[in-house]
RNA sequence: GCCCGCGUGGUGGAAUGGUAGACACAGAGGACUUAAAAUCCUCAGGCAGAAAUGCCGUGCCGGUUCGAGUCCGGCCGCGGGUACCA
């Protein structure tokens, strides 16, 4: 008897399908097309455990697919631009280019013994010039289109390393790397015009049925869409007015004082004249540029000590405060604040001692307002203390409505629709990204790059030996030649956001070597993405992004019109998280946390502490397995230890594909000793010579169509733990069957192909032994005989008052009152009824018996 | 702060509003073995009970329903996103 071993299986068949060219994908005509994509990865060296789960997960898909008579894409690249690899070059001096170009080779060494069913052929890279030279030449189709242009906007500055700071590097409002405190700084900078688009991505949402209902609420919520009123405040020293907008009119009448951003212009007019003012919006500039940081800042206000009127009556007058909680990016950048009923608002005046209007709804028992705001529902009714719109009861939103009516009737303000979505900027001050192709002439401006001249190509003498952009001080690279008057001129330094990258590489895919960023034909065929799989942290960004992106293609011609929704289904995995170990006794010398690999760490009698110094150990429940934070668990010992197929059983099984799941090392082991159980169920299968018994080979039957059906069902909807248990269930039905050696061949036949999509290797491999000719990676997948997954009798269980207490067997399509008869005759029921008769009997049908006493 | 999600035995988890704990891990007991490993078999939510059985039980509080892990409302905890990590 030859025993399971997964490194020759696992070459052997790695081999076999390479020498037969199966993961190829070309147009055809006579199958249907089916495109699987997970989401590429950046190459940070080393593959991790989710990794693993994505790409398993999407190749059981593929193959799958291929076994169902589909003409399967599944292509394999990588998003290779990014921050880290600069931080590299920072840290270890080594070249961005070259770091980047080597983990990909380290990575794909490590990805291939997996056996996904990748094709190779397609592979393509971010940073390669081949790929970024058509991502310049669409930015140009853009800039015609009118889809981008530039204006200011902020961004994190360490004002000690005079350099931009992405959020990541801002810690507690500082510099990662220099400590000083960081600043928001307006920078000139390029803009996709997303926002153009916010109600066609909000109603297009509708159409993405196969897309996970979350997904699709996230971005609803993001794009924000809001009615709301837009008026004006007078000031009153007749020096212009303030214009405001709010989606809660209805609080017109709580109306307090007004706010305006740090960044109004009214701010940086006063600040023109008032020290004081410059300072307050000095202090305001401090931290970093997130909405979190935002939020979460101290609230700040400055008495401008001008006032305003309000618009229903001249002779109240509202203060104008300037407060760090308005956005200049949302709205008008000025606000009404309405303390009586947002809580927010009423923290402020409490802190700033404003005076704080009444409130205007007439509560039962009325207090005046104190530390607390009222804030009814939308959807609830409240009436008013004095009529107001025209209104006595109302809910807030008929409220809303009626007040923009008022408005829009009486002429002082108007109702308008705002979307929460702003526009993309993609402007990064650093090198290892792709170059915007324009360039700056002191004559003609700002001049798109000619087509003829791409890739406008990153210079690889680059040095990173001092913070900023090597693009900025280097020295030849700018200098350039108009493009339209021919003279002296200066190339763009900023590069793109590696989102631009992943927005469009979906499409690429489809012809990854044409000429053109697509071909109309390949992608008119392959698009769109039948199945997209990928971490959920990607439910916004990358997936609004792309779907910008894709619209924005298809208006320049390089995507048919059904490819504006790109991604047909979606699947968001949950991530690996596994818990963060922190240095409990030593920080960096800046004074940053410490984090250890797992590997470091030690047990010491339940203490963890770190293997080499002994020093205590801080334990960070669980999080996304992150390089910054060290606690990536690396699948690479595992594939040597156990093999592909046990990595890939161990990852689909146990836990759902759509949660996250904590690393455990405990479970791999088990699923290695299932494969080798798996091995030898079939070789004795197959050296064994049991007569038929017609009960034990109908009842295995039943039992394998009954496998079929589940499994197929759980691969096709993600089920996929819940298909492993089923097929643990059917290796412990076969091993213990005692039918006769030709059904058990059968049946183990129909294990192995229903593995196949997880275990490849190990089923090519006991595929063969049961005597088939060809591979079972493009055998067809089986089906189940109808007939055969139906009982006779069911089994029902019989509850008083909703709690079980005995069960029936009756046969299957017994009618009703039948089974209702027989339930009240059970002992338990009788127990139960103790003589009277019940108040209500609900009968189920094949489902279950409830009886109410 | 805001948006989204999740919470079930010692552990991972299963369960179209219909028998809560399938399938596994760890554990206990047994068979085989000189012994161990491997393998096979059995047990196993908690409490009470010899057992039959009863009561409790899906983060907490409340609601809808004949029936709630599942639906609704309010909390608590954890995770993701928060526009320059990808």
């Amino acid at each position: 008897m030859t025993r399971y071993s997964a490194a020759d299986i696992e070459a052997k068949w790695q081999a076999a399908w390479d020498k037969a060219d199966v993961f190829r994908a070309a147009k055809s005509g006579d199958k249907p097309k089916y495109y699987v994509l997970e989401m590429f990865p950046y190459p940070s060296g080393r593959i991790h455990m989710g990794h693993v789960r994505n790409y398993t997960m999407g190749d059981v898909i593929a193959r799958q697919k291929m076994t169902t008579g589909h003409n399967v894409l599944h292509p394999f690249g990588w998003d290779a631009f990014g921050l880290a690899a600069e931080n590299a070059a920072i840290d270890k001096g080594i070249h961005p280019a070259k770091w980047t170009y080597q983990n990909i080779e380290d990575m794909k060494a490590q990805m291939k013994p997996l056996g996904i069913s990748h094709d190779w052929s397609r592979e393509i890279a971010t940073c390669h010039p081949e790929y970024y030279r058509h991502q310049q030449s669409m930015f140009l189709d853009f800039l015609e289109k009118d889809l981008v242009y530039r204006r200011n906007a902020v961004v994190n500055w360490d004002p000690v390393d005079m350099t931009v700071l992405a959020n990541e590097q801002v810690i507690d409002g500082k510099g990662w790397r220099s400590g000083a405190d960081v600043e928001r700084r307006e920078l000139t900078q390029w803009f996709f015009k997303i926002s153009d688009f916010s109600q066609e991505l909000l109603e297009a949402l509708e159409g993405l049925d196969n897309w996970p209902a979350k997904v699709r609420l996230m971005q609803e919520n993001w794009i924000g869409k809001s009615r709301g009123l837009q008026f004006s405040f007078e000031r009153t020293d007749g020096a212009g007015e303030i214009e405001v907008y709010t989606t809660r009119p209805d609080t017109l009448l709580g109306a307090s004082f007004i706010g305006i951003s740090p960044d109004h212009p009214l701010a940086k007019s006063l600040a023109k004249t008032n020290p004081d003012v410059a300072a307050f919006r000095a202090e305001c500039a401090k931290g970093g540029t997130t909405e979190e940081a935002l939020e979460k800042a101290e609230k700040l206000g400055f008495d401008t000590g001008l006032t305003v009127k309000h618009p229903l009556d001249d002779s109240w007058e509202l203060p104008i405060w300037i407060a760090n909680f308005i956005l200049m990016d949302y709205g008008t950048g000025a606000i009404f604040a309405c303390p009586a009923h947002d809580q927010r608002d009423l923290d402020f005046c409490r802190k700033y001692n404003l005076p704080v209007v009444d409130t205007f709804f007439a509560l039962d028992n009325h207090k005046p307002v104190g530390n607390e705001a009222f804030v009814p529902p939308k959807t609830e009714k409240v009436k008013w203390v004095n009529h107001f719109a025209g209104l006595d009861v109302a809910t807030g939103q008929e409220a809303i409505d009626a007040t923009i009516d008022l408005a829009e009737k009486d002429g002082w303000g108007l109702g308008v629709t705002k979307f929460r979505l702003r526009d993309w900027g993609l402007s990064r001050q650093r090198y290892w990204g792709c170059p915007i192709p324009v360039v700056h002439c002191e004559t003609c401006g700002v001049v798109p790059e000619k087509k003829e001249n791409l890739p406008v190509q990153l210079p690889d003498d680059v040095s990173f030996d001092q913070p900023g952009n090597p693009l900025d001080r280097h020295p030849t690279w700018r200098q350039c030649t108009c493009p339209k008057c021919g003279g002296e001129a200066l190339r763009e330094t900023d590069t793109m956001d590696t989102f631009v990258d992943s927005s469009w590489y979906f499409a690429r895919f489809t012809a990854p070597r044409a000429e053109t960023p697509t071909d109309a034909e390949e992608a008119g065929y392959w698009m769109n993405v039948d199945q997209y799989i990928g971490g959920v942290e990607h439910a916004i960004l990358h997936l609004l992004y792309s779907r910008f992106f894709a619209r924005a293609m298809h208006i320049c011609g390089h995507l048919p019109a059904e490819a504006v929704e790109p991604f047909d289904a979606l699947f968001t995995q949950g991530m690996v998280t596994h818990a963060i170990y922190e240095n409990a006794e030593r920080r960096t010398d800046n004074g940053r946390a410490i984090y250890h690999y797992p590997e470091e760490i030690a047990d010491h009698d339940g203490e963890l502490v770190v293997r080499e110094t002994g020093e205590k150990i801080k334990v960070i429940p669980s999080a996304k397995m992150s390089k910054s934070k060290n606690n990536v668990v690396d699948p690479v010992t595992i594939i040597r230890d156990f093999g592909a197929d046990t990595a890939r059983w161990f990852v689909l099984s146990d836990s759902p594909p759509e949660r996250d799941v904590e690393w455990t090392a405990a479970g791999a082991e088990a699923a290695h000793k299932h494969l080798t159980r798996v091995h030898r169920i079939v070789t004795d299968i197959v050296a064994s010579d049991t007569p038929t018994s017609p009960t034990e080979d109908e009842a295995l039957l039943r039992e394998m169509h009954k496998t079929i059906h589940d499994v197929t069902g759980g691969v096709e909807s993600f089920g996929f733990n819940a298909a492993i248990a089923k097929l643990y269930a059917f290796s412990n039905t076969l091993s213990r069957s005692k039918a006769g050696t030709h059904t058990k061949r059968q049946a183990a036949t129909a294990l192995v192909q229903l593995m196949a999509p997880m275990t490849p290797h190990l089923s090519e491999e006991l595929w063969t032994m049961l005597g088939h000719d060809g591979l079972v990676t493009t055998a067809a997948w089986p089906v189940p005989d109808e007939a055969m997954l139906v009982d006779d009798t069911v089994t029902l269980p019989i509850q008083i008052n909703g709690k079980r207490r005995a069960e029936i067997d009756v046969p299957k399509d017994m009618n009703k009152a039948e089974v209702e008869k027989i339930a009240l005759s059970n002992d338990a029921v009788q127990r139960a009824l103790n003589g009277a008769a019940p108040k209500k009997v609900i009968v189920v049908p094949g489902r279950i018996v409830n009886v109410v006493v």
